[in-house]
DNA sequence: CGGGCGCATATTGTATACGACAGTGGGCGT
DNA sequence: ACGCCCACTGTCGTATACAATATGCGCCCG
């Protein structure tokens, strides 16, 4: 369909790109620009406009939407309309809590099952990982940060923990990028990244598994430190 | 909307009901299908049938699937259409074991901010699972019994934590309940909820989480063990 | 002069219609 | 006879059009 419509101007979509339907391509589209705070906590999105912009009808939008508040990243009220959705410090806290319970687990479970193909895309995530860092590429810290960490614990043999992790590592990534002056932190988590996979490849499991803790824990401690201090969102 | 279409014949859409949508409320009726069984894990949703037999148009069908597929009921493969997912052996264990660790922690940052209110509710909830119970009203048991968990963990201060055992308890709750011949399991369970109550509300917290741990570890064996005689269904 | 009611408007929710993709069966060529 | 290509069919995805609902403002009434 897409390209027939040569009257709604200014437009992207990236039809071309791999996506099979609009909706999905939409859904990436926020998803980004939430995730990189082009659209801050309490915006509200207005379909009309929206579907203006992309230079596609409302009903791909109203799908889009939908599937990001599957995801947590917009909140929507009937015949209100749907607003972005921040994170209360709170909120910050649970999902750091969470996570530094279950990562170690998992990957306890996980680490002996990891193959040489494993161990290789992981090193090759970590090296895209330093090379975004050197170059600055913020965008792209979050992605691969999550990538890393559920390749680690892939084989752990629990899906429901896993994708529950993928969606705490998601909302850990926003709150981070915002406030990412602290490049330092991230050269941190680049090193800690290329221990734990040294350890796991050395079948030091139980010693990945805590260093995985702590590498989750300082992160954490880190952020909310920085949060409380810029006390001005709320959910 | 609605009522005009005479012509749709078996209507069941309870507009009446509290839904402020139809969507919603076509939601809503299709997660009783697929909880109750009535929709067998891998049965095919065709948005032309629903939306014939709900007597309303494809695309509040559509919203509704987006909205099932968040809460992981459905699988929605793009221009293929939705299927009602299973939950594999591997699955229900990873879900039993997430409820064992995350529950009983929750309650006991939970329980000594239960009011005399929360009790009280909590009370009648035990009571109108009792009622259930003995009437032989399987429907309600589920939804009974995860308001009475969330109920119980509601003031830990933990929201994300709360909304994934919510998840959770979603979805234990559809192949418990294929499976409930058990009956002497679940008034098993209306005796620990009622212990659990008390010890909540003498202060004996510790006590009462590990009550509650005891609970659930339990109730996952044993559905597991039901689970696996009858080794059939995939996801 | 203040408060409650009703209309106007903006935005969302739903219906209908059309175009596009995946799966399938028959016809054709080798 | 076997395999490949093409058109067909069923279903989904999207566009356009209409209806319903929430919000803000002005007006009437107390």
């Amino acid at each position: 369909m897409a390209v027939t419509a040569g009257a709604g101007g200014t437009r992207s979509v990236p039809g071309s790109l791999g996506h099979r339907t609009v909706s999905a391509a939409v859904a990436e589209a926020l998803r980004q620009r939430i995730l990189s705070g082009a659209l801050a906590p309490g915006f509200q999105l207005r379909q009309d406009a929206l579907a203006e912009e992309f230079g596609i009808s409302r009903i791909p939008i109203r799908e889009a939407l939908l599937q990001l508040e599957a995801g947590g990243l917009v909140k929507i009220v009937p015949h209100r309309g749907a607003v972005v959705s921040g994170l209360s410090v709170e909120e910050i806290e649970d999902v750091f809590q969470l996570r530094v319970f279950l990562e170690p687990q998992l990957l306890i479970l996980s680490a002996r099952h990891l193959t040489p193909e494993d161990f290789s895309e992981l090193r090759s995530l970590r090296d895209e990982y330093g090379a975004a860092l050197k170059a600055g590429r913020i965008e792209l810290w979050g992605d691969l940060n999550r990538r890393f960490h559920l390749g680690l614990l892939r084989h752990a043999g629990r899906p429901r923990s896993l994708s529950i992790i993928a969606g705490l590592l998601q909302d850990c990534d926003r709150p981070t990028r915002l406030q990412l002056s602290v490049t330092g932190e991230v050269a941190r988590a680049d090193m800690e990244h290329t221990t734990i996979l040294d350890l796991c490849e050395a079948g030091e499991i139980v010693a990945a598994a805590n260093l995985l803790r702590v590498h989750v824990e300082h992160a954490g401690h880190s952020l909310i430190e920085i949060y409380r201090r810029s006390a001005a969102s709320a959910a």
